[in-house]
DNA sequence: AAATTATTTGCAACATTGTTGTATTTTTGT
DNA sequence: ACAAAAATACAACAATGTTGCAAATAATTT
């Protein structure tokens, strides 16, 4: 089941599968949303390292397994991608939503990020964009 | 000169002029663009606690005189608002922006961010718009 | 399958960032 | 100039993030 899916995808970014990073790719996989750095030591915490969930999400991160959404509130949300991001830029298609109801964050894969004009000079490499209100679920 | 526009801004707001609020507020008058907690403290922090500076901001972006913008390194920046901003969602009209290379971010106040669509069920409260890139003074 | 090598983890120690309470100082309004 | 109100510094603390290194675990080789 789950713990297939869970090793291909380590092995498929190189990494060794271990424990820690079985355990955080579950949290997100049965997610399903975006979890902050104190979400996943809470649930995971108990069997792990502060240390090791820090570094954990690093290699995720530099491996493009996952993405970070900033928010107002500063704190670093992580979602996993649903296609390969490791260059770096393939998840700025999608908007962000957070929930200011029950707090969850997600991303609105069907819904893409507008083109901008930029003021003269300026180029751009990555667009954010985060929508705050009230989820589906939230919303009666 | 400046002095005064500050003292103005500070009884507009209906705060008490002191010492840290001039100065903080003096930071963002003369810098035209956004600023982190630690720009600032490295700034005004010989003069005013570091404490001092966590409630000036604080004071400053409930009555709406900064906004904050959230980014992708866990830091946020906070920048003047134009116009008063107190009711707190009359900043969202913006896009920000940040250079990657010389880390400033502005606020660009003639970019407006598009309106989107988003999934049924869903409502919008807020949005913001990051943007990074380059910049034009070092897009040569 | 055992041994070697490479990688990951936990731990400790530390640095940074953010919060709270309180006495003192400064500002405001009279 | 005085009383009341508000802001500040200071101390103490909590939370968050970082680094080095020894021990444990996973991958690789024979």
């Amino acid at each position: 089941m789950m713990e297939k899916k869970i090793d291909e995808l380590l092995k498929k970014n190189h990494l060794s599968v271990t424990g820690g990073r079985k355990k955080i790719l579950e949290l997100f996989l049965q997610q399903e949303g975006a979890l902050s750095h104190s979400d996943i030591e809470r649930k995971a915490g108990e069997k792990f390292d502060r240390v090791t969930v820090y570094r954990t999400l690093q290699v995720f991160l530099e491996k493009g397994l996952i993405h970070s959404i900033p928010t107002s509130d500063n704190s670093i949300r992580y979602a996993l991608c649903k296609e390969d991001c490791s260059g770096g830029h393939h998840h700025d298609d999608h908007v962000h939503f957070i929930c200011n109801t029950c707090g969850n964050t997600v991303c609105l894969e069907g819904v893409s990020i507008p083109a901008i004009r930029l003021p003269r000079g300026y180029s751009a490499d990555q667009v954010e964009m985060l929508v705050s209100g009230v989820c589906k679920s939230c919303n009666i």
